[in-house]
DNA sequence: TACCAAGGTAGACATGTGTATACTCCCTGG
DNA sequence: CCAGGGAGTATACACATGTCTACCTTGGTA
């Protein structure tokens, strides 16, 4: 009952009838709607089933979240950190001139890094809009449950990142590892909640593209600044 | 009709059935509920009026929601721009020895600012719970009109931070003010999301507000380093 | 005084919702 | 081969919801 022990690709292939309505909860809402405003009737009538076949698949619309959640998670995590090490590796590979140094920090290579990631992180935003929106909106919204799960998801993403960020170097080796996994945190957030922006304003994108790079080599620039002078208590 | 043109004091004074709404609809969003997820029928009930009362005020809940938004924004801004007014001027005041310097910039004093703007802040934050919870949730909510209503709620909080920082010279005058107003509306939706926490895990508030400061002082360090040597483009 | 608009109420309607029971179809294991 | 369970359907019920029309009360004003 309820499939607990079985891997995506089983889930994926298994009863039409749940993956309609994934689905259909899913497009519900990617344009308007929040999850826990949805309704089993709602969501059957989408994906054009009865509204019994929900029973068979999910106990209520909670439960639904949770393994849409779970689907989104597996998702984006593994594909959005293959982009990090690929964006990284390319950007030491690619060794310009060592342009402008401050204590230590090679900026020239920690923009790149940044344009890099940035950009695709932004196309693989691009490539998956409903996976953004929900998650990001969930994250605030109003069901405990969805939100503690998708905590857990993006505290995931925030440690894949404070992960490499420490394999690549990406930080000097002073930063200590707190430093670098709430850096890691912040960043993590405010690139999901500029992914909303440039999923929303088409026009705007290249904007917000420069925008995100600018500001996660602040917050690199920052943490490495304040922890070379001591200035940072965590 | 919908009272178009009057003051927030006037509306306050009117009408006590339309206030008991309002006030439902803080109790009722403030635990677990989502705006645009309440009933009209549910609101009256909760207000211990009639249905129909409803009608009398709003057109529907999003107009009920918009005038909520409006009442807690009024409710916020000044006082909170007093609040960091006043945490500047007092760390202006008590001038301690300039202890450490980088590019001009007087870490001491920055520091100061942050703990007496964020002690405050977080303050506030434990005085109005439900304005701070309604604000981010509805900010990232379904209904797109009340986003956009928050949006240009968390922009004017955005300008007041960017306008007390060029006034009271909290960075250096080297930075633009593309900049400023960049990491003012940085720094302010990451206190918003940060007042979350603050209210939801009263265990660790110490711990969110020592946060809270590491990031404000890394946005203002790796501005004002990013800048001072001409890596910024906007 | 008479009036009238605003605030609040009452009852009724069609529609939507979550849930329960009971049915059918198909596939797989013994 | 056929029994049984998983997937999907049909029908039904009690209740909640948004909305409509009609009514009552009150305070100010012509």
């Amino acid at each position: 009952m309820h499939d607990e022990g079985k891997t995506i690709r089983e889930r994926a292939s298994e009863a039409p009838g749940k993956r309609l309505l994934l689905e259909a909860a899913l497009r519900l809402t990617s344009t308007q709607r929040s999850l826990s405003s949805l309704g089993l009737r709602e969501l059957a009538r989408e994906a054009g089933l009865n509204p019994n076949t929900f029973y068979r698949h999910f106990r209520d619309v909670d439960d639904l979240g949770l393994t849409l959640i779970g689907e989104i998670s597996t998702l984006l995590r593994q594909p959005l950190r293959d982009l990090r090490r690929e964006a990284a590796q390319r950007a030491v590979k690619d060794e310009g001139p060592m342009l402008q140094r401050l204590l230590g920090i090679d900026l020239g290579r920690g923009r790149r890094v940044c344009h890099e990631t940035v950009t695709l992180f932004f196309d693989f935003v691009a490539e998956h809009p409903e996976a953004f929106i929900i998650g990001v909106r969930e994250l605030h919204g109003a069901s405990p449950l969805l939100r503690e799960a998708l905590r857990q998801v993006m505290d995931g993403f925030a440690s894949d990142m404070a992960e490499d960020i420490i394999e690549f170097k990406l930080l000097p080796a002073m930063v200590g590892e707190g430093t670098v996994r709430q850096v890691s945190g912040l960043i993590s957030r405010n690139l999901f909640e500029l992914s909303l922006d440039y999923i929303g304003q088409p026009q705007q994108r290249e904007a917000i593209r420069t925008l995100a790079e600018e500001q996660v080599l602040m917050l690199f620039t920052g943490a490495s600044v304040l922890q070379s002078l001591g200035q940072l208590r965590i």
